[in-house]
DNA sequence: CGTCTCCTTGAGGTTGGTCAAACCAGGTGG
DNA sequence: CCACCTGGTTTGACCAACCTCAAGGAGACG
């Protein structure tokens, strides 16, 4: 099943930024009409990714960005050993595939947690069409450097951050992203696993569980499974930030 | 004596990358000659920065990238509530600012660790020639797409990997790049403090301490100060794999 | 020789990991 | 309708890794 080729959707060749209510938030970011309709007539096709389909893996030829219409994604690295770890969740809006730039292939794998759909920007002609548009440059530089300095916030959790503080910072982080995509900045269903959670954080599944069952009992937040609240947004705050 | 204007000084006028020996690690990369040629004229000077001074502070209006031409620098991110961490260190060749695009201010704050010397390429008319200079445009995004691909080795290292593998790792990390650079792969001299490393790592400075103790009594590296050298190199390198 | 900074070492405490068992919601099939 | 299974999650007891606190050492510099 996981194997059929996605049958051929009328909205597949539809325009897509001008018309896309992410334009705002997404890599036409602040262009002119004009400049808009030409990264239009570049985004060859949309490419529809199942829950639990890869959209690319690590290794492979690295050959297109892809923006994410509707869905959400993890993107993990790993290593011969095994190891393994989830380095971002990524929603409507984001970008994906920007670190096979440099070496030609995939640094990480993207999988989707929910049925989800991207626009596909082949980066040959993405990178000729910005020669023509500066704006679109900037913007690419944009969100390039977006991702370096959302790394840098990462790699301040994993090195100055307790366990309850990271699953803290993880929540207010993700509740942000989906406010300024219209979503409630109070309360959010969790898209993927205390598993997936612990890996982003490094942290054990255990550990994970156990912070949100403390969150839980001094009522900073409430979780039924998979949806969480916040009870005490000031509160939830201050520990992400590292108070004590 | 640290305010001291540098005083104008011949070799700020000299071309630049055409007969820099680091024109095969460095940003011009690759680039035809008249292509070199013309990066050389947008640079407009050199800067020195010594031990202990600031190339820029986080937070800082973004105007230029640096590149390093001698040197080495750490760089550290911060938080309102005084959490500080090393986000990574670098040497000549490497680009320093690429986190400011973005925003337009500095996200890091890099200092020099040892008496330096950059080139400043003022990024609006970098943008600019880049547009001229196709080649200089991918340059440009493989080094930032680098920085993604070197944060993301980072955050692997601090969420899965224990305090003598991050020491390993770390110290692995620096001999592959000063050997790319011609130095020796078997030892080096450590340009940061132990509680620079430990920052770096996640770790406190006595753990690092610890750990170098550890890996010295089982005569995987020798230290002296601030010298290291590696005695059982593949010992190291299967340390900072990750494995047991 | 004193002082400063950086580093090392030890004793003891805390945090988070490990291992094992049980739980729970959602599906499947009798 | 219920028994059973499954994947994901929770909980508890125990332990290892790392941190904290405190003391002391070693090199550099005036």
């Amino acid at each position: 099943m996981s194997k059929n080729p996605e049958p051929l959707r009328l909205d597949a060749l539809q325009a897509a930024c001008a018309s896309c209510n992410l334009r705002e938030l997404c890599l036409p970011m602040g262009l002119a009409p004009e400049a808009v309709e030409r990264l239009d007539d570049l985004i060859g096709l949309r490419r529809r990714v199942r829950q639990g389909e890869l959209l690319f893996d690590a290794g492979a030829p690295f050959e297109a960005l892809f923006a994410i219409r509707s869905g959400f994604f993890k993107t993990t690295i790993g290593t011969e050993d095994g190891r393994e770890q989830v380095t971002g969740f990524q929603m409507s809006g984001d970008l994906l595939g920007l670190d096979g730039i440099g070496p030609g292939r995939h640094d990480v794998r993207a999988v989707a947690l929910e049925d989800s759909s991207v626009c596909v920007m082949p980066f040959a002609s993405l990178e000729r069409l910005a020669v023509d548009l500066p704006d679109l440059q900037r913007s690419l530089h944009r969100f390039m450097s977006r991702e370096i300095v959302r790394d840098h916030g990462t790699i301040l959790m994993l090195g100055t951050l307790r366990a309850d503080q990271r699953l803290a910072a993880f929540l207010v982080g993700l509740l942000q992203r989906l406010s300024r995509r219209g979503y409630s900045s109070q309360a959010l269903v969790l898209r993927m696993t205390r598993d997936e959670i612990g890996s982003y954080l490094g942290l054990k599944i255990e550990t994970v569980s156990r912070m949100l069952g403390r969150l839980q009992d001094e009522a900073v937040i409430a979780v039924h499974q998979r949806e969480v609240s916040v009870l005490q947004p000031e509160r939830l705050r201050r520990l992400a930030e590292g108070a004590d």
